[in-house]
DNA sequence: ATTAGCACTCTCTCCGGTAGACTGCTAATC
DNA sequence: GATTAGCAGTCTACCGGAGAGAGTGCTAAT
């Protein structure tokens, strides 16, 4: 395996014939279908006008020549690359039509009325699975890059806790050491202030205020509680991980008939788990304007995700685009039904964007 | 596959002879090493003084007979049943040393001061599937069955939140739509007037008594309000799912080589996902007195851990016992290092007991 | 009760042969 | 020049048989 990188392939893509074209995209097509190398004889129907298999012989030749294709062995039919998967991908119409049952399950799904936005988000990962017979990827924004609207302390007899309240609607907490002689009520008192303050500001904003207030302070009591909370709202800030992706369905990939080794699933199983690499692709989609972003085989950076593909899509953003409140999507071997899954996928961010916004606003 | 339970086998389970059990568990160790049949030649060291093979296969044979043993083919060795591996767990020493290497990573570990009880649970799956290999799963206390400490409205400009914070520290949240023409400071003062009545009770109680106050409030201000507090209680409480379970080391599943067949992988990762059972065999071991809890293939309730052994311990349990915080476990394939496995559970759970303890109290 | 010895059974692996599926190439054709 | 028919060549997948190896159960002797 070397590390190549995606689609700036020796072969700088040529704009193919139209003929080449319709063999490849018929090619693709029958292999997603059957998962068998195709071989010329079932392709003389696909070149518009009928040729010879003589004829798509050549065409093949000359498309793996280019890279879009290769044989598993010699005297074997042809499969696509990942170069060959991206021209298929991006050539499919936009918009595809979903299935009535799969529309029927997506509005059914998101008219039961749920309340929390992390269990909304749960279920979501379920029915993209149920319907795409993927494993599902989710992440939501990540609250700390809100601005904070709330702090407040509640005391829990033994301990007291801080809570963060962002404008996003989530809760960061930290366990707090009331310092000694500070009553309850006073230290309530005092990160209320503080919070009333700062309200709007970010995260790391909230911070240097309760530092400068700590400093500034002339009662004792303030002094050392503000200290507290400011070491707390470090300990938000610099935490391991801020955010976590929410998987959903993970039991499809092993039944992926595609990722017939066991070391490939394996490495998704591992990549999937690592997060790092999915979290990156998750957040790019979020920020791109485009509505749904493909991700091929080698065009992972994650060579554990080299045999896989992962769709996403941006959820919740309003008409300014770009400010998403999060990204949907799935991941499935190279060889997936590329069709459905993207439509499955968009159609899914788009009830849940509808679902967000009639919960959030 | 017949849906035998177990222990409660056709073979009421006679004490074992000394020599029996002796080599029973000599081949349970053996076969768990090697995951070949154990033949009679190789344990003819293992019965005390030392034996013919003969007297060994009579021994085996008779095993066999019980329901400790059988046969892949006829003329291979013997490998344990379900009940074979139960008795060699429950002769196992209660007391395993770790080695020096594990208990240097887990006391490593929770020296690392980590400040959210969320992340320091995910991060002990972590930990627990680098010392054992294996899938692991963490549940932590069901925040809605303590008390409400706190009850608290965030006006966040187009909406509304309701806090509830529960003597854990966990928070439940839900949105609200304030009512037509109440301020969000009075919707603020309201909810927080409810809150400081019903400290310390169930969330149904609290829950009725919202309903109670909406019905005798003379403002009407007031009596929607609390109707809406009640609404989003209320959904609180019937939530689909109230808890879920915490999974690290998922890819150690794949990596398994006991799990020989694709089919039974799956089963396995559909078990995990669905949660049900895990959950239920989470919380009894949370309830149960007993340091740790091993179930043994068929002895899982699901159908999909029928090849699959689970070993789970409670944490954070006060010398009072059956109360713990929650419970950790791994999940492996039945021919798993019992012995190890075993105390590297037990090890992390008392050192997370600990770190429990020094953040919350 | 234990053991030596032996016949028997079952699996696993290797091997050669064959059928089948495609290809690439060449030479003829449009 | 593009297309096509025909054909030789290649590679895989599958099948059946042979043989080695491992281990058992049984019998008869100790």
């Amino acid at each position: 395996m070397e590390p190549s990188r995606p689609s700036q392939g020796v072969h700088a893509a040529p704009r193919l014939s139209e003929r080449k074209a319709r063999i490849l995209a018929a090619l693709v097509a029958q292999y997603i279908r059957s998962g068998e190398p195709v071989g010329s004889e079932s392709l003389t129907a696909a070149a518009g006008s009928p040729v010879s298999s003589a004829t798509v012989r050549n065409e093949l030749a000359a498309l793996e020549e280019m890279g879009y294709l290769t044989q598993p062995h010699a005297s074997a039919g042809r499969v696509p690359t990942d170069l060959g998967y991206r021209h298929y991908v991006d050539s499919l119409p936009t918009r595809v039509r979903l299935g009535e049952s799969d529309r029927r399950a997506i509005v059914g799904f998101f008219d039961e009325a749920l309340a929390d936005v992390d269990e909304i988000l749960r279920g979501t990962t379920q029915l993209l699975s149920r319907l795409t017979h993927h494993a599902s990827v989710a992440l939501s924004r990540n609250a700390r890059e809100g601005s904070v609207m709330r702090l407040e302390v509640v005391n829990l007899g033994s301990n007291a806790l801080l809570l963060v309240v962002f404008d996003s609607g989530q809760v960061e907490r930290r366990f707090l050491d009331l310092p000694e002689g500070v009553a309850p009520e006073e230290a309530e008192r005092i990160a209320s202030r503080l919070g009333e303050a700062v309200r709007g500001s970010t995260l790391a904003d909230v911070r240097s205020t309760a530092s400068d207030r700590a400093r500034a302070a002339e009662d004792e009591h303030e002094r050392t509680m503000l200290s507290e909370v400011e070491a707390a709202l470090a300990s938000l800030q610099d935490a391991v991980q801020a955010e976590h992706v929410l998987y959903g369905g993970v039991a499809n990939i092993v039944a992926e008939r595609a990722f017939e080794h066991r070391e490939t699933l394996r490495q998704v199983y591992e990549a999937l788990e690592r997060e790092t690499e999915i979290l990156e692709l998750l957040r790019q989609a979020a920020g791109a304007t485009a509505p749904v972003r493909v991700t091929i085989g080698r065009e992972h950076p994650a060579a554990g995700m080299w045999e896989a593909t992962m769709i996403a899509a941006p959820f919740g953003a309003g008409i300014t685009g770009s400010n998403a409140l999060g990204t949907i999507g799935v991941v499935g071997p190279t060889r997936m039904d590329y069709a459905s899954a993207i439509s499955a996928v968009r159609a899914v961010a788009d009830r849940l964007s509808a679902a967000v916004r009639a919960l959030d606003v």
